[in-house]
DNA sequence: CTTGACCTTGACGTAACGTCAACCTCTACC
DNA sequence: GGTAGAGGTTGACGTTACGTCAAGGTCAAG
């Protein structure tokens, strides 16, 4: 019935420095202390011990355990919201770990330094000193923020859509449609639709791409092959130009 | 080419007290310092600036990413062992989660309060006064230490097996079967072996329980109506008790 | 010369104790 | 009574990766 700090310590479980803590921070107060100043604790500061390293085994921190000891009833309120930020825990470790996993692949295949693999797949931002030149710094700024704000999943279900689309533009040209076609337009709204998805861009958000930026987007990539090599090269490049053209003549102020 | 820190910065997707902080810990130095001691980065910085916030959203740590850098053809092996403590911390999470689940159904369901609930469901350390007298305060430390140790499930697992091994001793004794008969001594067996599972006691683990300690626990079923309660009353306990006598005679030294 | 924006170097705070360090207390034994 | 050993006490620093003041220098613009 009156055990001292050492004592307590085992019968719980955890160590007198854990003890001393308690105390310090005021969560567990021994019985009494000696004139010695000697901590002693009783069967009741046992169980409410107890309970501290039951809620703390289940993750809450000392002030949410605090509160919970102070009213019983709070117990299942701070619970379910304990649950909620474990559940946001485990979907962040999910994402963390398909992205290291897939790091190590891409590494193992030799594929790509890290560094590319970060500028990899999206023409905009792959090389900044245009985009600065043409659009101004904050512009590189902001999307490669909004690049960098991505999960891995969501980087590389972007990536695949680009790749999609930038091989339906090869296709599309090899069948020698019209630029100007249906066809071609409904691939012209995608790539719309796809620079409407980085935020932040000259023309990202809800309004879409400026017709400016979509118009010397569009040149760029016959300007310049290192974009044109996306769409199928100099000639491919040409046709998704002209597609792109047409568009923005019909469908942007 | 020539950046204020608060210009890469923000290219970069981070704030100017971090990269004040990967200087000072030597991770990323400026590429040069002004006279008036302002901080300048190149495009080299912001290369290895790019990677070192890489390599963070994977959830490395600093040390670790410093490592990699200093020699990128560690980055697999290093990789490798932070999918492992992330795997781990997975599993913990998952559990902690199953856990608290657990917790806020039972607080729902009204069942029980949390202290009581540690010590529900097994015999031997529900009254640890009764436990530290017949075999020493180090027994109780133990069993508790044990029985804190393990995860919710586990607990849970290990609640079944007692309650299914409780539930059975009842139904025995209720058809009015022979304590030394062949069934009864599988009972035994069986309870011989759930205490074994509990490391720590005297007689916990490889050995098995002390031919003393598995007599004196049969006994304190029939003593003390706490206990036997959990097998039916006191006729369940002494049926109990005979069963494990019996037992404990021709297979305990 | 005065703003205002931007830069610098400290230095404290964060979560929950682990780990000395320096020093006191109690019990046991010679 | 002295001494060793086990156990107690109060600081105070270390841990992770910065956020957040605080106090004060620098620079371009008006």
């Amino acid at each position: 019935m009156d055990w001292s700090i050492q004592e307590i310590a085992k019968l719980a479980g955890t160590t007198s420095r854990t003890l001393r803590h308690y105390d310090d921070i005021g969560l567990l107060a021994p019985a009494r202390i000696g004139s010695n100043g000697y901590r002693h604790y009783d069967a009741d500061a046992l169980v409410r011990l107890q309970r501290i390293l039951l809620l703390r085994d289940l993750g809450l921190g000392l002030p949410a355990i605090a509160d919970v000891l102070e009213r019983e009833d709070r117990a299942p309120h701070a619970l379910r919201g304990h649950l909620e930020w474990l559940r946001r825990e485990q979907e962040r470790l999910t994402r963390q770990i398909a992205s290291v996993e897939q790091t190590i692949e891409s590494l193992e295949g030799g594929e790509r330094l890290m560094a590319e693999q970060m500028f990899d797949g999206f023409d905009h931002t792959e090389y900044k000193e245009e985009v600065e030149q043409r659009w101004g710094r904050d512009a590189y700024a902001r999307s490669d923020a909004w690049w960098r704000s991505m999960s891995a999943e969501e980087k590389a279900a972007w990536q695949e859509r680009l790749a999609r689309l930038s091989g339906d533009w090869i296709d599309a040209h090899e069948r020698g449609i019209d630029p100007a076609g249906d066809e071609a337009q409904a691939l012209a709204q995608r790539h719309f639709e796809w620079l409407r998805s980085i935020p932040g861009t000259p023309g990202g958000g809800a309004n879409g791409p400026t017709r400016e930026y979509f118009l010397g987007l569009a040149e760029m990539y016959v300007a310049d092959d290192r974009f044109g090599a996306n769409y199928g090269g100099a000639e491919g490049a040409r046709f998704v130009r002209d597609a792109m053209t047409a568009y923005a003549e019909r469908n942007l102020a």
